[in-house]
DNA sequence: ATCGTTACGTAACAATCGTAATGTATGGAG
DNA sequence: CTCCATACATTACGATTGTTACGTAACGAT
């Protein structure tokens, strides 16, 4: 048959791009050419892979998530001690550092594209429930099991509104503080 | 001279049906022309009151943030015990009802935008500044001054954990979790 | 009544967009 | 080597975009 090609590690390579469009250019300036530029193709190998823009997006929101999804997952099964474990799940989800910063961005920016776009708000509730399980599986090891639901919700809320915070204002300060209100946030637990 | 008009009412106007485009079609949806036949004019009179796009956009972000305040202020004025202000200003804030809601997808939408855009980044911070004051004025005559720079951060992440999620799934459960977790927060004041 | 300014519709502009048809080089199967 | 499916690049298309120049109707001052 034809050249060997990786065809997922091409879409890899594809929303990559896409995400550093995304990041330098904002949601608007993510057109197909620009992606391809930034991909070093054409609009050609993009439409080869993706039926169209909207794919494109879907797949760059997805991809952020599992691989985001797959470091926490890495993270669960390399920390044994509960505490610590969740300690160590929180503290990855916060955009502390460039690449995670990124997803942050990605994120943020398909929380806005997603209003007034049936797909890609499924999309999130989706991940959503995804993130919120695997905080109650954390949890359930540390808390009784009626405070697990709870303390869940407020682990989604608490990231979210730090991510917010950090993402829109990366400063020193703002990560330090994210990473301290987390410990406060463990502290409670005792 | 010509015709006698309001020129702060068409303004008003036209950044009315710029959320109102906003919130239908998603931030891409946001053209002129689609703004122009939301308010039921032409581009003519767009160009007429901003000098362009990001012009109307900025508008845009900026009402949605004076608007807000100004009700804040009415409450913050209009309540004098200072735990029953401080309460009434963070249900205020939450995307409680559609109007607010519509406000909180402008904030969402301008968020993503923000990103990659110096100006409206710029606006952004200006607002978080000044909501981030306003916080702390409530809090000062419940807390110590001490208190008063960590709790006002604590709060503005809060806010923006409950309103991401409220919006971003703007179920009647997710509206009384909001509540709640204001009310459990202003319980551990004391 | 006239005049000048304002308000805004109309329309044309180039640029950019997503999409799709077509061309072509490539490299493994036979 | 031959062949053909694959992996793209190239190109063209029509639609839509922001912007701007221009036309005109309306109204207050004189």
């Amino acid at each position: 048959m034809p050249k060997k090609v990786d065809h997922d590690e091409r879409r890899r390579e594809l929303v990559q791009a896409s995400w550093d469009v995304l990041c330098v250019d904002g949601l608007e300036g993510v057109s197909l050419r620009r992606v391809a530029q930034a991909a070093n193709c054409t609009t050609g190998r993009i439409a080869h892979y993706f039926k169209g823009r909207d794919e494109l997006l879907i797949a760059s929101l997805r991809m952020a998530h599992t691989q985001a999804g797959a470091r926490m997952r890495v993270i669960a099964e390399s920390e044994t001690d509960p505490l610590k474990r969740l300690r160590a799940i929180l503290l990855e989800s916060l955009p502390l550092d460039a690449r995670r910063l990124k997803e942050w961005q990605v994120w943020l920016s398909f929380w806005a594209v997603s209003i007034g776009h049936k797909d890609l708000s499924a999309e999130n509730q989706l991940r959503y429930q995804e993130w919120r399980a695997a905080l109650a599986d954390a949890l359930r090891p540390i808390v009784s099991g009626k405070q697990v639901s709870v303390l869940a919700d407020r682990l989604v809320t608490l990231i979210d509104g730090l991510g917010v915070g950090v993402t829109l204002s990366p400063t020193k300060e703002a990560r330090q503080r994210a990473q301290n209100e987390i410990d406060i946030f463990l502290k409670s637990l005792n």
